[in-house]
DNA sequence: CGATGTTACTTACTCAAAGTTAGTTGCTGA
DNA sequence: TCAGCAACTAACTTTGAGTAAGTAACATCG
């Protein structure tokens, strides 16, 4: 129980959610409050309404969000963040973190002073 | 500059190696150390040497790990983590705590004091 | 000398996940 | 009646991941 390996258990079943494309975008938007169907489509760039649905539909799954249906007409439906989806947050800064790291990493071109010849 | 939406270019870049399958995986199993390639394999659970062999190349390709090669012979070649790829387990950490998070809340059927009937 | 083993990979093939486009339901307003 | 909106759903294509077997360079065994 108090062991931690390096590929734990609690690791893998987190990686299980946040390798699936769209499932990191999805929380992240959500981590502002609940959005609608369409406005998550709207936050997330390129993401296509089958997929959305799809992850959405997973989420919901693994008490990640919860779904609301406003009955209208037009029927709206709102998605919320669950406390286990916005434990996220924490992950997601360290992502943010790492991310900045990486385009540092990239480009070592840095500071235009003393330009590097050829 | 300072601003710093849910979904910047940053996090972004994060992503785009952390949901591809298996990154997160071989990138934590090298956070102890230098490991040959079928050391990885070996803490990796079910990788294929197929998928280990790109995975590393293209985390060599974008400076998370270094490609030693020892010529033996047999040839030996050792996979070690860059300062980028060392800022992952930060990351890791954050995955690790969230995972908890994710499996206590998916059986929420927890303390055996006051058993629930049926 | 030829067979077998080791390490770190490739190559060829198969299948599931993701992406693209279009369609559906129930209602509103022009 | 036609277009439009919201939140999906269905059909089809492309891409990515998984499986199995093969390769190169040498080393040892018999």
């Amino acid at each position: 129980m108090t062991e931690d390996p390096l590929l734990c258990a609690t690791y893998l079943a987190a990686l299980d959610i946040l390798t699936k494309s769209w499932n990191a975008m999805i929380i992240a938007v959500l981590e502002d409050g609940p959005l609608r169907f369409s406005e998550v489509a709207a936050r997330v760039p390129a993401i296509a309404d089958r997929m959305l649905a799809a992850r959405l539909k997973e989420l919901e799954a693994r008490s990640l969000v919860v779904r609301r249906v406003y009955p209208g007409p037009p029927v709206r439906v709102s998605y919320e963040l669950t406390p286990a989806g916005r434990g996220f947050r924490e992950v997601a800064e360290a992502i943010r973190r790492w991310g900045k790291m990486l385009l540092d990493a990239e480009k070592p071109r840095a500071h235009p002073r003393r330009a590097a010849r050829g």
